[in-house]
DNA sequence: CGGGTCAGATGAATCGTTTCATTCAGCGGT
DNA sequence: ACCGCTGAATGAAACGATTCATCTGACCCG
């Protein structure tokens, strides 16, 4: 048994075994190669030695490693949990390890995890910027580095990306409250810097226009965060307007908002969706399980993550016939009891 | 600018400066031994260049890496999101990366990725192991791996923990449901192979027995997972029993299991608190922003991941005086209207 | 002017693995 | 008995950064 300062290395199991080191590596790589007695030997003198491979040998004779960075705007939010999942069973079918990474929407978070991805010659990064792209990542591809963005379109055609047609989606869930018969409505969202919210706004400013009601018609109310507390401060600062100015259906740029936006209502009285209805975005699982089920806007959350792996792969092992890919999902109105008026007075 | 293909190393950092390789070491890493001017040429060659260390070149010379694993049950457990970033604020301090796995409850899963961390040779592992303390964990120990088990206590004193007192915690949330008058009560739980769930179960019979009650005021539901889909599927169940015997209040050993439960009386007309009551566990962040807002067992996430962390980096630069501890917080019931009847009929 | 000091720079050795050109042993064919 | 072949094993080179013993030259002092 390996004692606990071992640090044990092929060395020691090549002399252990009676064998030289490129054996132990060939046992190790190319079975086939060696002869079954040696093998057996050499595999009984690295289990008991307990002998671990050290990766990062490996790959700096190798010149690529086996993981790959993942940098999200906000772990905690399950939307970003369900791409990780997805992210994460594709890779680890390939073999690749995935360092997540938080940027909590800081520019300043992003650029240090990147420098450190990037010392990690991780195989490629996938990433959700939090705000335009950086140079950063300019360089980092320039490098060699490929990166994917994550629910974000590329504006080149020199780069893979996989998203979500949010401008289509604001528009599905604007129009659904229009279909509903609801003339005044609110637009909660977080700071339009992040690409997603600005986009989803833009659709729901075009559904607007179509239905021909004026821009007025639509009341935008920017929140500092994304979050469940900026939702039940957007309710309350809606609800503090002059009563004819009052919204009869709030659309929140994603689910946290749209949650916390349900919870202030209740907690004022206002019941959902006789007085107001709701729609958010994401389709998160708690989104289904609030008490008045949400109406959300659909995204492939799982399939997001593994499509956008599935390209970082192919373009990391690219061997010469990459095409840049940019992949957009179309999102799905799920329509739930928080905007459906069926027992209306 | 660098090229594509450049791959830079202090080799050609060097060579542009016209100094040796030693001397942009040192420039990185003990820039006060290099005298000014040289120091800004290597700077300059460096910028120019590109350069990226190779962060695995260093590690192997250095021996340790710098980089931790993290090793959960659920990322989509918002319990566990918020563990981890308090891992990450602790690390990431330390200069440290995280590699977050998740082992989806999977002994499979969970051997699979020690074995990757290993070979990574990740300064250290924070663990909530799926089952028992496996072989696998003991032989990382002894191979000089630093580990921490995370919310779940050590058994012997060989070893760092961080954990909450799950026995105590259970019995807080049964007795507070006593105290309210509660003398049928069910506890919802997970595998009990899940050392927190039969923890909190040990903990809810203590406060039963303590009351004089007979067993068989507790009613034991376990279900497959610790989900919101059990925790439906266990309210299905309870209310199928005979009438007698339909428990007046739920204590579940996790908050999306009680949020599926709230989600499920509801939808069946049932009223909690008024005629059903529910505490859950974990406090997350949605367990107060639910339509009733949800009692529950608080616990200390962002804490306990810091504490953990800071353990591990103790142990990992470790200079002979680390002491083994086993941190142990104290768990915190919040009252909310999920189990209080102040309009009781 | 010789000797000592010291800041600054050097370059070979090292970490653990993989790779590949080379060696070796055994064997069949002539 | 010798040649050529093949499967198996070898061992040195290479990956890129760091370290440390060594070297260089400038400067000061007696």
């Amino acid at each position: 048994m390996a004692l606990k300062d071992a640090a044990v290395s092929v060395k020691d199991v090549a002399a252990l075994a009676g064998v030289s080191v490129g054996t132990v590596s060939n046992v190790l790589n190319r079975p086939e190669r060696v002869s079954p007695e040696t093998r057996d030997r050499v595999s009984a003198a690295i289990s008991e030695l307990g002998f671990v491979r050290n990766e990062s040998a490996r790959h700096l004779r190798a010149g690529s490693s086996r993981t790959v960075g993942l940098v999200v705007l906000d772990v905690a939010n399950p939307f970003f949990t369900d791409v990780a999942r997805g992210v994460e069973d594709t890779a680890s079918a390939a073999g690749l390890a995935v360092i997540l990474c938080n940027t909590d929407e800081k520019t300043a978070k992003e650029n240090s995890y990147l420098d450190l991805l990037e010392e990690q010659r991780v195989r490629g990064i996938l990433i959700t910027p939090a705000d335009e792209i950086s140079d950063r990542l300019t360089d980092l591809r320039r490098r060699g580095t490929p990166v994917v963005l994550l629910d974000r379109k590329a504006t080149g055609r020199d780069q893979c990306s996989v998203s979500v047609d949010d401008r289509k989606g604001g528009d599905l869930a604007v129009t659904h409250l229009l279909d509903s018969r609801h003339r005044r409505i609110a637009f909660v969202g977080g700071p339009t810097s992040i690409a997603q919210v600005a986009d989803r706004l833009r659709g729901a400013k075009v559904a607007i226009k179509r239905a021909g009601l004026p821009d007025d018609a639509l009341t935008v109310q920017i929140m500092e965060g994304l979050n469940v507390a900026s939702g039940r401060l957007a309710i309350q600062q809606l609800l503090a307007l002059p009563k004819r100015k009052i919204p009869t259906a709030v659309f929140c740029a994603n689910d946290l908002l749209a949650l916390g936006a349900l919870q202030e209502l209740s907690h004022q009285g206002v019941r959902v969706p006789y007085d107001m209805a709701i729609v958010g975005y994401d389709d998160i699982d708690f989104a289904s399980a609030a008490m008045v089920p949400l109406s959300s806007v659909r995204q492939p959350r799982h399939q997001i993550g593994r499509t956008a792996a599935e390209l970082l792969i192919e373009e990391a092992d690219d061997t010469g016939g990459h095409k840049h890919r940019q992949v957009v999902f179309e999102p799905e109105l799920i329509v739930r009891e928080s905007s459906t008026r069926t027992r209306r007075a």
